[in-house]
DNA sequence: TCATCGATTGTTAGCGCTAACACTACTGCG
DNA sequence: CGCAGTAGTGTTAGCGCTAACAATCGATGA
């Protein structure tokens, strides 16, 4: 940096102000740095940087260590919005997810240095993680249902299971049966509250539920057990690939699709589009998820920075500080926001031709 | 860490050395500190510590933007073996993947401090950029062929696709058709080569190339075309995707597999074991490929520091620094080592239910 | 005309840590 | 008995940057 002062003859500090754009540096000293930095190709050290200003302009997220759709697509659409605010992402993919694990994530993004942590935590064990996160690091939680502790972001899994279910009963089905996910998954339970709670607000009997794993050899088997019974009309699973693995056992035993029984699943997998039939199923914008998350996150650390203000002037890098994004889903989700603030993104139905009216 | 060196009655830079475990501190000392960093509850601080020993332990992966089960495998794989080995790991995920987007993300993660880059390039575009990194920036190529410039880890696809060509060939099939994935793709083209190189090597008919994109509609259509023709006897695909795609296409026409038509697949996913019939396929070991890369970026990483030598003692972080670990696989990968050192991990053949003898 | 003000730039201190060297015991040896 | 050698520890300088304050300049208004 001194080399770049002396090559456009003004002080180190005038350099680190043009880096840092800051207003008043006239705009031909600006220009003479800006050149200098060129021609010595001149790059900022990180550290250095970090040390003085006590920030890295990086955001850690914890995941984990699978290649799961949904929670694939959030760290994809977290990477997004944080490289579009200026900011890297390092991440930490969990082997076990359960307290320790989420708390020695975090503690290895703190010793690493991270601004904050957004945490992809949709199972039960994570989210008791979420209480006893270290004092003073940012965090924001993703997919972990109303903790209440953080700050959070998730795709509202009620309200896409009930798009599902009025959806079917809307074509004529009588009820609809539900092939769920893994007990201890927060979203797996959301699906089974918002379907229960559809078909009840419909009048409309609550078969069993039937559980399953995620993978598509639990839909098959359920598919399987569901093939033989003349009432069952109308499947709801909790995810495409369960879904995959019921069409297929459907299929295998004669069973039409949509004629026989109509199947909706939910996530929007790229092959929904081609199964046979293609899926009709329930969309979540990852994309969404990440933005809203990333701004939830950004709030949080400008506040902590200026001891409590809302939401700090952006400096650097990003040209994208789009204010009202969270919250503004007023109308949805019932339950009173915590006062950390919760953000819910609605789903959407994207209906192929899984789903027909019930034989008449 | 001026505090926990007055608790525990010494100078910072014992504490320094303790917490980097210097050898030369009396266990009595060692265990004073340690004692004292655990009641003040003291972290290091890692910029502090990045700015004064000129390293991150952070590295940097170059991903893109998919969720496509090989690099998502390989990204998993990777942060898997940096955690062991005591680094984080900061990733980007290309939107576009070409020459600028590569050496735009390299540079960002080289803005952020990272130690090294590892860069998951298995498209031609992205390859061709790896000739004009940064200067002076350790980089590890994973699955991008034999460019040369870099030391590279990869899966040997040829080898695969012999794998699974002769496999066919053994059961009695006269030849074997193959579904490629994209052109732009150096895995897809590798395992064209294999395929062609193994028809070739036994004499068998060497049938047109059909070309898809990854994705299961392409393997459906591919499907529908060979479905017709009685000569199709045994097809590999260039993945399990597309396989899915082609075993749909091959059921809706009254095609049995393994029957009439033998399939093989490449990858392994999850759902392989499970597709109807199980999928015969080429598993790759992504978790060596993410050990073998960390391995020679460590190597490299080491070396530039030292100015030359071979690798450094670990300090503080990995209780694993597994010496002589890569550059073993001396035995496969016939092409002569470029002088950059290229590591080639062997994939397997997982036999399954959708291959057999042709009919007599 | 002179004090005042704001815009622009420079100067001075660290940020919290590690590297390099200096120093103090000891130990072993001739 | 004295010297080198070797733990073990302390002291001193920065690492490359930003924050805070100081200084300069021209323009403004009384």
């Amino acid at each position: 940096m001194t080399d770049v002062a002396r090559l456009a003859g003004v002080s180190h500090q005038t350099v680190s102000r043009v880096l840092n754009n800051h207003p008043s540096v006239r705009p031909d000293t600006r220009e003479r740095v800006l050149r200098a930095v060129t021609e010595l190709s001149y790059r900022p050290n990180a550290m250095a940087r970090g040390l003085a200003s006590r920030r890295s302009r990086v955001l850690g997220v914890v995941s984990f260590d699978t290649i799961l759709y949904g929670p694939a697509s959030t760290l994809l659409g977290i990477e997004r919005a944080a490289r579009r605010a200026g900011y890297g992402v390092s991440i930490v993919a969990l082997e076990r997810v359960d307290r320790a694990g989420v708390l020695s994530a975090v503690d290895g993004l703190a010793a690493q240095g991270v601004d904050g942590v957004i945490i992809i935590a949709p199972q039960m064990a994570a989210a008791a993680a979420l209480h006893s996160l270290p004092r003073g690091m940012p965090a924001v939680a993703v997919e972990t249902g109303p903790e209440g502790v953080l700050p959070a972001v998730s795709v509202d899994q009620a309200a896409g299971a009930t798009l599902a279910v009025r959806h079917l009963l809307e074509l004529g089905h009588t009820t609809v049966w539900h092939v769920a996910g893994p007990g201890d998954w927060l979203e797996a339970r959301d699906r089974v509250h918002g379907w229960r709670a559809a078909l009840e607000e419909a009048g409309a009997p609550v078969p069993p539920v039937i559980s399953g794993d995620w993978g598509a050899r639990s839909g098959f088997t359920a598919g399987a057990a569901l093939a033989g019974r003349r009432e069952v009309t109308a499947v709801f699973t909790a995810n495409d690939q369960m879904a995959l693995g019921l069409l297929r056992a459907l299929h295998e035993r004669g069973v039409r699709v949509p004629d026989d029984i109509s199947v909706v699943g939910f996530d929007d997998i790229p092959e929904s589009e081609f199964m046979l039939p293609p899926l009709t199923t329930v969309r979540q914008d990852f994309d969404e998820v990440g933005r809203r998350s990333m701004a939830a996150l950004l709030r949080l650390i400008n506040s902590a920075r200026r001891g409590g203000g809302p939401n700090g002037g952006g400096s650097h890098g990003g040209p994208d500080s789009r204010g009202p994004q969270v919250g503004e889903s007023s109308e949805d989700g019932g339950e009173a926001d915590e006062e950390v603030g919760a953000s819910v993104v609605p789903p959407t139905l994207v209906v192929r031709r899984s789903t027909a009216p019930p034989r008449a």
